[in-house]
DNA sequence: AATGTCCTAGGAAAATTTCCTAATTTGGCG
DNA sequence: CGCCAAATTAGGAAATTTTCCTAGGACATT
C-alpha cells in the first residue's frame, strides 16, 4: 500500500453550509485531513498560525473582509501553505487576481464536489518550487497584522479620498474638495485599490463606506 | 419507541456544495429524508410535481429566477408544501417578504447546521391550520409596520440588486450572479436611486454598504 | 548623487453611468 | 375579460468614469 502523505487541510469560509458541504466531500478521501475551519478573518489567522496547514480553502467573499487581503496575509504568515480559492463569483478576473495574490488553485462553488479533490490533489502535487522561502521576505519581519490595516496602508492623502470615497464623493466632487484635479483623484484611487487588492471602483466604494462605519462602531471587524 | 413521521424533504439550491452541507445534515437526523434535489426554477418544479415533498428547503437566490416568485409557484403547484427559505443575503427582513410569499421558515446560509434542523422540526411541527385556502393571511398580517424604509421601498428584485452593490459587486458581476444582463442591472439601479433620490453611483454604492453593515452589526459579533 | 515614495495629472482605451425608449409579464380591478 | 399600473428585462446613445500608462516635481533617505 502506497503510504500517502495526507495532507493536512483548513478551510475558510463564512457560511457553515458551505464549510459543511466541502467537509463532508474531504471526509470521503483519506488523502486530505481537515483540520480547522474559519468562518472569519481573524479566525482564519489564528488557525494558520496555531496549526500551520499544507493546504487551505479560502472564500474569497468573506463579508468580513476582503479576501485577495486575507490571502496574502495569510501566505505571508506561513509561507509553504498552498491556498486553493473557493468563489461564488466565475469572473475570470477573480482568478487572475487570486493567482497574482498567490492563490495555487481556483474552484467555483456552482463546480460541485466532483471537481474539489481533485482539484487539491493537483495543488498538493505541486513541485515546492515556490522560490518564495529563499528569495528575500525572509528578512522583511511577517508584518504582524496592524490593528488598522487600511489605516497603516495608505498614505495621508489616499486616506482622504478613501474617506470621502466613503461617503459617496464622485470624483469631481473629491477634487473641488480636496483641491486638485478629479484625474489626480482617478489616480489616488487607483493607488489605494492596488494597496488594498479591490478589484474594481465598486469594491472600493463599499469597502470604503463600510470602513467608515466601523471607525463609528468599533465592534465591527 | 416513539414513531417518527419521517418528512419528506427537498432541497432547491443552485450550489452543489451547500446542496451536500445541507445533506450532510439532514443524513443525521432519522425524521427527514432528503428524497431530492434541483439546482433550478425549472428542476423545482419538476421535483414538487413529481415528489410531492412534505417539506422544502429553498434557496431564494437561485441566479436562475426570482426565489420569491418561485416560492409562490410551488405552493401553488402543492398545496401543503412547507417552505424553509435558505438564503445568503441575510438581513432580517428578507424574512418578512418570504413569510408573505408564504415561507414557513427562514434560515440565515451563515446561520450554520445547527440552526437547521431545530428550524426544520418547527415548520413541520406546526398545526396543520394553514388555512390560506380560506382564512387567508388576513389574519396573519395584523400590521408589523415599516421598521425600514429603504426595505419598504424597493422591489425583490432592486432589493437584490441593492444588497449585491452594497457588497461591493459591479453591475457585470451581479449580472452574472442573477443571471441577468449587466444592463438590467443598471437599470434597476437607476430606479433603486430615483427612489432613494440618490445622485449617482458612487452615493449608491455607499449607501448599500452602510444600509448593509447596519442591518449586518447585530449578528456578526 | 541616486533612489524611493508621494502627489500631481494628462492621454487613450475601456467600461460604466445616465437617460431614453420599449417589450414582456404579472397582479389588480371594474 | 380587457385594461392599467408596476415590475423586470434590455438595447441605443451620449456623457462620464475608470483603468492603465506615463511622467514631472517635491521630499526624505541612503
Amino acid at each position: 500500500m502506497v503510504e500517502r502523505p495526507n495532507y493536512r487541510v483548513i478551510l475558510i469560509d463564512d457560511h457553515p453550509l458551505i464549510r459543511a458541504g466541502v467537509a463532508s466531500a474531504l471526509q470521503a478521501s483519506r488523502e486530505f485531513i481537515l483540520i480547522g475551519e474559519a468562518g472569519d478573518a481573524a479566525g482564519a489567522r489564528q488557525l494558520v498560525s496555531a496549526t500551520r496547514p499544507d493546504l487551505a480553502i479560502l472564500d474569497l467573499v468573506l463579508g468580513d473582509a476582503d479576501g485577495l487581503t486575507l490571502l496574502r496575509e495569510l501566505i505571508n504568515l506561513h509561507r509553504g501553505l498552498r491556498v486553493v480559492v473557493l468563489t461564488m463569483l466565475d469572473h475570470p478576473d477573480y482568478e487572475r487576481r487570486a493567482r497574482a495574490a498567490g492563490a495555487l488553485g481556483f474552484l467555483h462553488k456552482s463546480a460541485g464536489l466532483d471537481a474539489l479533490l481533485p482539484e487539491l490533489e493537483r495543488v498538493a502535487r505541486l513541485p515546492a518550487a515556490r522560490s518564495n522561502a529563499d528569495a528575500g521576505p525572509a528578512s522583511t519581519t511577517p508584518s504582524p497584522p496592524a490593528s488598522d490595516p487600511i489605516f497603516e496602508a495608505l498614505t495621508d492623502r489616499e486616506l482622504q479620498v478613501f474617506t470621502l470615497v466613503g461617503r459617496g464623493r464622485s470624483s469631481a466632487e473629491i477634487g473641488e474638495a480636496l483641491g486638485i484635479s478629479p484625474r489626480t483623484v482617478d489616480a489616488h484611487k487607483e493607488h489605494i485599490k492596488r494597496r488594498l487588492g479591490l478589484a474594481h471602483a465598486a469594491e472600493l466604494s463599499t469597502r470604503a463606506a463600510r470602513w467608515l462605519s466601523s471607525r463609528h462602531a468599533p465592534d465591527l471587524g
